[in-house]
DNA sequence: TTGAAAGCGCTAACAA
DNA sequence: TTGTTAGCGCTTTCAA
């Protein structure tokens, strides 16, 4: 299992290795005829390029580490995807990290991609408060956050317009004719949320409507959050025509504990979700939702790591983006 | 961004840097006056060992390939999330890259994966067809396969017993009382799917039933697939009581499909799927499902190839896990 | 117990 | 156009 080294082939060849090196690197320096026997000595001999030794003297790895509350997740499995494809179209691979919703394991495994000569790091925080525990270290490698919201913080991050995003919702079920319409998991530490509730307010001024929560108690959304939440909510009497869920996974869950008593939606109540997942789409769930577009999060970030990295940028982007809305069918008019 | 090295710390420790390198290897030769302050100093410089270099003259980068069609799918990132931790867990990295279902990427990835010198790599190959395309390069490193069963290949993979999991899953609806067992999907050019339908069929001759399928002509499952499937189906005289699935991407698009026509299930038809994917356990979907044990995939395929790596073994395994029977509500006794 | 030095595979500056 | 050489940051003999 012996790699064959560039001084193998110069061996084989007959030059010098710096030689091959240019041969291989495309470097002008050469001539024609030198370089195309090289790189058939190269082929013959099955040789491939030891991209560590490259590293070393690059000072570059082409590498960036992907950190991220879980790629199980599916928002996070798509995010995982399309920063791969994007990293990979420039040149990139991508060290894959879950650090399972824990800071410390975020702070943790941020130190070991800083030992892994990563060129930068992208990082899905599970809280806003990662950005705390991360900021001694954050000027050891050029970072983009991505998907959570930071506000005004000195770092780079990419986010979508989740005020915006709550007012879309609200905008929707108005048009629909809701007039009481009850929001669903909101939930404290999390800039995202509450920016989304936030909008959620703003629209229920602009419409001249009531606005009323159910507050999420649990440290993250999910879909079991969600259907114990729902539960409990249930027990209780109904006075409001549609539901607002801070997160798909939320929605779901409400889904979930409508189905086991009954309660049928959208005829007796419209459900509205945010985040669009995968399984927002699904035959049967069909969620009308405000969509993160998470294909564009993941390239964006891409770009914006890639651009503070190669051209060694000072300063900070923030990069938000706009949400649309998804029409299913969890929503009827009233 | 100036990273800190041994020698810097060498040198305001006072000592030199072949002293630091033992200091943080833990190495016996060094006395613990020396190391503690080495350690301290290091600590103080906020210094963070080189895994590039270390990996140079180690020979080893703690590195581990990962390949598959795609993370965005559920049961690929299910298994991405289990690789890493167990990965982890023993000191290894995961470099994700997704193939898109294409033998000619597998190829170039692995290719890629090679020049930089990963310890070992895991393969989520798209097609049976990528053992004959990966051939030639399977000897330059440490290979596992996971999730596609290659029969007498010789090379390790790690898979379920499909066969068992399709005769569970007729035996199971046999015992529901269906006499008229209709497996969806069937397709050609995956082993994976030969076993499940060859399954299906030993149980049919086991039961007394008459074997009776639907083809899958496309080229892989997806929910998209086989709603289109479904729908052809439909169309035509229903004259079977359950559906056995050849996945749940399968069955979620019979599902789509169902949905549209009003076809009730389970109330008018049973329908069994097989993977158990994280959709079929979301609300509503509810689907009875075969399922494959994909976190024990997962841990068993870094153990696989953790030991071909750590022990230099020569020759291959072949690790068949068995899949078990997930009841959920898709199912009704005839 | 510590230091000096070689070398991992490569790039790039300098010489020829 | 090609070869020689230093050096990237580290581990590991071999000497002291």
């Amino acid at each position: 299992m012996k790699n064959v080294t560039i001084k193998d082939v110069a061996k084989a060849a007959g030059v010098s290795y710096s030689t091959v090196s240019r041969a291989l690197s495309g470097s002008p320096e050469i001539s024609a005829d030198t370089r195309d026997r090289i790189l058939q000595v190269c082929k013959q001999m099955n040789y491939t390029a030891n991209t560590v030794a490259r590293a070393m003297v690059m000072k570059s790895t082409k590498l960036l580490g992907l950190i991220l509350p879980g790629v199980n997740n599916p928002f996070m499995s798509e995010l995982a995807y399309h920063i791969d494809r994007q990293a990979r179209a420039r040149g990139y691979n991508i060290i894959l990290c879950n650090s399972s919703r824990k800071a410390e394991q975020e702070a943790e495994l941020f130190e070991l991609m800083i030992g892994r000569q990563v060129d930068g790091i992208i990082l899905c925080p599970s809280a806003p408060e990662s950005y705390e525990t991360l900021k001694p270290h954050l000027n050891r490698v050029p970072t983009v956050f991505v998907g959570e919201n930071l506000r005004e913080t000195p770092e780079s991050y990419v986010s979508v317009d989740n005020r915006k995003g709550a007012f879309l919702g609200v905008e929707y079920l108005y048009g629909l004719g809701h007039r009481e319409i009850l929001y669903f998991g909101r939930r404290r530490g999390s800039n995202t949320h509450q920016l989304r509730a936030e909008g959620y307010e703003e629209a229920c001024r602009e419409f001249g409507l009531t606005p009323r929560f159910c507050y999420n108690t649990f440290s993250s959304s999910s879909i079991k959050y969600g259907y114990q939440l729902a539960k409990q909510l249930f027990a209780q009497e109904r006075d409001y025509t549609a539901i607002f869920a801070s997160t798909d996974t939320n929605a779901l869950g409400i889904l979930q504990a409508a189905e086991e008593i009954g309660l049928k939606i959208p005829e007796e109540l419209s459900l509205l979700g945010f985040d669009n997942i995968h399984d927002s789409g699904l035959p049967r769930i069909n969620l009308t939702t405000v969509e993160q577009p998470m294909k564009m999060l993941a390239s964006v970030a891409v770009d914006v790591l890639l651009d503070k990295v190669q051209n060694e940028l000072e300063g900070y982007t923030h990069r938000i983006l706009m949400p649309t809305l998804v029409e299913r069918s969890s929503c009827l008019p009233r």
